[in-house]
DNA sequence: AACGGTTCATGAAACGTTTCATGAACATGA
DNA sequence: TCATGTTCATGAAACGTTTCATGAACCGTT
């Protein structure tokens, strides 16, 4: 009879089926056991009601088959599909997500990573903007968006392809003075090099551009200040704007919109990441598209594999370009 | 001298520092401990480097802090914000989240279930849309939008009352015929009850109203059949359009502008959700908010407190009109 | 000095699983 | 028939923590 307290365990089923204790273990992690004995512990199973409980395995084996997450938020669109894809990879590996939203804040994230290994995840899964983060060596860590070294692999879009495309797109549309605008000057990430790639190209194409940078924090008005000054007699003296982030693109087009500057007429603006509105609909402005579920999926593979193999320590992969109504094409 | 093999354990802890287990575990857990033990102690912690191991614990007292959250995805920007207050939320008591995003697939869900009972799981929040889903009875259930026993407390907003608001407020801003369109038929939850308190205050106010409910997967083109339908020589025959969703009245609105009709000028419109564009600029529509951080905390205080008492079977929180550029106030 | 009361260190037992050395049972080949 | 392999059930040990009964040490009171 099984004792009165709790949900009966292995042992419980051993007795009740008159088999030995492992013989149970084996059935329930299917491992080959004579015909008869599976029987007999799969009718206790279900006599008893018996339900695994991980516990023990964690403690015996220290497998948890659970994966950290560590990301700012799910309200920036972009985040909330990394972390969506990250778990359906995750999922269809039977690995668990554990959950940390840090809102920047370098204290959650330490916090956070050490109940992660308090709790023995398998590896972790981090996009950061804490540039003072000491990655773990003993545990399996991934880094998006951010590289720290060579021995902690980086996932990320091909940031500075995708900078050199924008600039490309806008001058094969027929732009020939351009901008960049960005915010976030403080942290020197992978999403820095949209840039980069937008500079290279300008100078390739031989055509004069205009750099804009931010500050974290700096009040919005010094982006409308910045186009206000590049406004002469109601014309802008650029006519292709490309802009870090889909979110920018759009708050900057409503600004230009306000000022009477028509979109894409007198200026074609391009964003970055490939942000659907409400996550459903088309583009709303012409961007070049982050490949979200690759980046996850690479992540999570690489996660789950980084303690056989030396890792590549940065992984690139292909952005697209997508016309949004923002560019004349 | 500590095992050659993995990490110091307390027993490590305890011979280095030369007291008993039981002593070390009173420290680590801050119990009170004599003060010159309590030093001896830590200083063995810190010379060993060791590190607090969960799974002894899990497997002594069941207690992993660890609540499961079951919903369809983090695309749709409502759930987004749901997660992250919720995992706030839970961080703030320090508990950790377990993930699962079900894509709207019963059996990712019953899976995810069983999951989260083998580990032991602390509770369970559900936002499902899962009409059979049978709740566990021994485990701590809370579920968000919709009601499915008293047994199993429910978190939502006050849909009804919402619905109410929408045809007041539009009322009151002039219009005299009124029309509502949601999508998915299939699943009575509270959500439902948007229509509900709308068609409740046109009988009251005494105006005349249409419904326009399409089926979960029924063709876009149907909504736009539908206004064609009351288009007459180029005038909509209903001056107050209020849509189930943020989403939905977005897309209305695009429909309705294509056609020439003019927003808030023609027809005013009123959403519900309070989504905001990107996740951070002005309602991009007039909507109802949803006490989105409240439902999250409340779910979470109800998970965490239900096995204490009787709990509540139905929470409504109160929602909030905000204008948005789409109704003439 | 004796006694009751309080505080707190001690260390063994228990939690539910996996793993592994042992040996039983049986099959194969000469 | 015996030697040799092969398969597979057995059950004890181990994983790292919490908990609890025990008793030592100390304090204040009579």
């Amino acid at each position: 009879m099984p004792k009165a307290k709790g949900h009966p365990t292995m042992l419980d089923v051993a007795r009740e089926a008159g088999v030995a204790l492992g013989t149970v273990s084996k059935v329930v992690n299917r491992q080959p056991v004579g015909e008869d004995y599976k029987r007999k512990v799969e009718q206790a199973i279900l006599k008893l009601g018996y339900q695994y409980n991980s516990s023990g395995r964690v403690l015996r084996t220290d497998r948890t088959d659970t994966v950290a997450l560590i990301i700012p938020n799910t309200i920036n669109p972009y985040f909330a599909k990394l972390v969506h894809y990250i778990n359906i990879a995750l999922e269809r590996r039977d690995k668990k997500t554990l959950l940390c939203f840090t809102d920047y804040d370098k204290n959650r994230e330490l916090e956070f990573i050490r109940m992660a290994r308090e709790n023995q995840v398998d590896g972790i899964i981090a996009l950061t903007y804490n540039a003072e983060l000491v990655i773990p060596e003993d545990i399996a860590f991934v880094t998006i968006d951010r590289f720290f070294s060579v021995s902690v692999p980086c996932i990320a879009s091909d940031n500075f392809g995708g900078g050199w495309l924008a600039a490309h797109r806008l001058y094969d549309l027929g732009c020939r003075r351009l901008a960049f605008m960005r915010i976030g000057s403080s942290l020197s990430n992978e999403p820095s090099k949209r840039k980069e790639g937008f500079v290279a190209a300008c100078v390739e194409l031989d055509v004069p551009f205009e750099l804009k940078i931010l500050e974290d924090n700096a009040p919005f008005g010094e982006f409308e200040a910045f186009l206000s000054s590049h406004i002469q007699n109601g014309r802008l003296d650029f006519d292709g704007l490309f802009c870090g982030t889909d979110m920018l693109a759009w708050q900057m087009i409503q600004v230009l919109k306000g000022k009477g500057i028509r979109v894409p007429e007198d200026v074609q603006v391009i964003g970055f990441d490939g942000i659907r509105m409400f996550g459903t609909l088309d583009y709303t402005v012409s961007t070049i598209i982050q490949p979200v579920q690759e980046i996850a999926e690479t992540a999570v593979s690489t996660v789950l594999s980084s303690h056989l193999s030396t890792v590549p320590s940065l992984i690139c992969l292909p952005v697209q370009y997508a016309a949004g109504g923002t560019t004349r094409d």
